[in-house]
DNA sequence: AAGTCACTCAACCGCAGGACG
DNA sequence: GCGTCCTGCGGTTGAGTGACT
């Protein structure tokens, strides 16, 4: 069964689009603008899915597009973005004029990523290769410990060149993740909808961090001790099966490892510098747009609460907006 | 000069969500 | 409420190209 295909793809013409069709897809939008995709192939001249069509046009034809290589500060702001919201390429994308979600998906993966690895940084967390292997050590006196350990006796075999690290450090990454052990990012889609746990550099530091990367220099995280696990997302009250644990907002609170929760709370109620407040709009927006991020009141069972809870989100959103209306405009999820 | 390798980036694929009848 | 269609998105692929041997 399945969807069937959005076109008859034995009759369509695939790969690298030449000018002449450019050209039509160019002349049809001109006249008629962009519609009905599906319609346009057809309708333009063109023996294309109109799938690859929209493709070609959102990527490459449209006129807004920037051709030139990445500037600095935009690099920039796509480490930072991807250091808080992760792959989110649409949305970074959003930030940057010109730039397709394509072009940032690229460039972070021929060359922000491999950046970020030569500082001895670990493009998925964000934190220094040693940090992530010291807390991957911790994590394996646990219960995963088959897979961690492992990943320490391949990553002994090999400790000599930087390379090798990164690529252990990868690998650390994925051991996890096949073992189900969460990061920051990785908790927070995933897990709870307002639970958003900074790195342990987290964007509050990050300003600094990535200023050095782009400098090329290596910087060393102000990180909290190597005790930080990764998968511990502040130990939030999560409601549980068949229990009638009853919860608040508040519980939901994102907690930075570094940062007392006193002078978080402040910083929650500063509008501190510019990084801060990107980091916590996007945080903001990250907790709006898990409404509609599979809430899943269901998976609290038997809570009593669970309405109340949603009630209380909807409060503390109407709060927050009213204090910090630039919310809505920062990131258009 | 020829072969191989690594890198880049345009394009494709499949899935999810929203709109609409 | 359900099915269909369209669009958006993130991950992946593969052709093209330059560097290296």
């Amino acid at each position: 069964m399945g969807r069937p295909p959005c076109c008859d793809k034995s009759n369509v013409k695939k790969g690298l689009w030449t000018a002449e069709e450019d050209a039509k897809i160019l002349a049809y939008v001109a006249i008629h603008g962009v519609g009905n995709w599906s319609l346009i192939p057809k309708k333009a001249g063109l023996n294309r899915c109109g799938k690859s069509c929209r493709l070609r046009w959102t990527n490459y034809l449209r006129p807004d597009l920037k051709h030139d290589s990445f500037s600095p500060q935009e690099e920039e702001l796509i480490i930072q973005c991807h250091s808080i919201i992760g792959s989110r390429w649409s949305s970074i994308a959003r930030k940057l004029p010109g730039r397709t979600d394509n072009d940032v998906k690229n460039h972070w993966n021929t060359k922000l990523k491999k950046k970020l690895m030569k500082m001895g940084i670990d493009p998925v967390t964000h934190k220094p290769v040693s940090q992530v292997l010291s807390e991957f050590r911790n994590i394996s006196s646990g219960h995963h410990g088959n897979a961690s350990e492992a990943f320490v006796r391949n990553f002994k075999t090999e400790p000599s060149s930087n390379n090798s690290i990164l690529t252990q450090s990868n690998s650390a990454w994925e051991m996890m993740r096949h073992n189900n052990i969460t990061t920051s990012h990785e908790s927070y889609y995933n897990n709870s909808p307002m639970m958003f746990t900074n790195p342990t550099c987290t964007p509050f530091h990050f300003s600094n961090h990535s200023n050095h990367l782009l400098n090329g220099t290596t910087s060393s995280c102000s990180s909290s001790s190597s005790s930080a696990s990764i998968t511990q997302p502040n130990q939030v009250a999560q409601p549980t099966h068949g229990t009638t644990t009853t919860f608040q907002w508040s519980d939901y609170l994102l907690s930075d490892p570094v940062l007392p929760l006193s002078s978080q709370t402040q910083v929650m109620g500063s509008s501190a510098t510019s990084n801060l407040t990107f980091a916590q709009n996007e945080n903001f927006n990250s907790q709006a747009d898990c409404s509609s991020e599979k809430i899943d009141i269901k998976a609290s069972g038997t809570c009593h609460s669970a309405s109340s809870f949603v009630d209380e989100i909807l409060d503390k959103d109407q709060e927050m907006l009213s204090q910090f209306p630039q919310l809505l405009t920062d990131f258009d999820y």
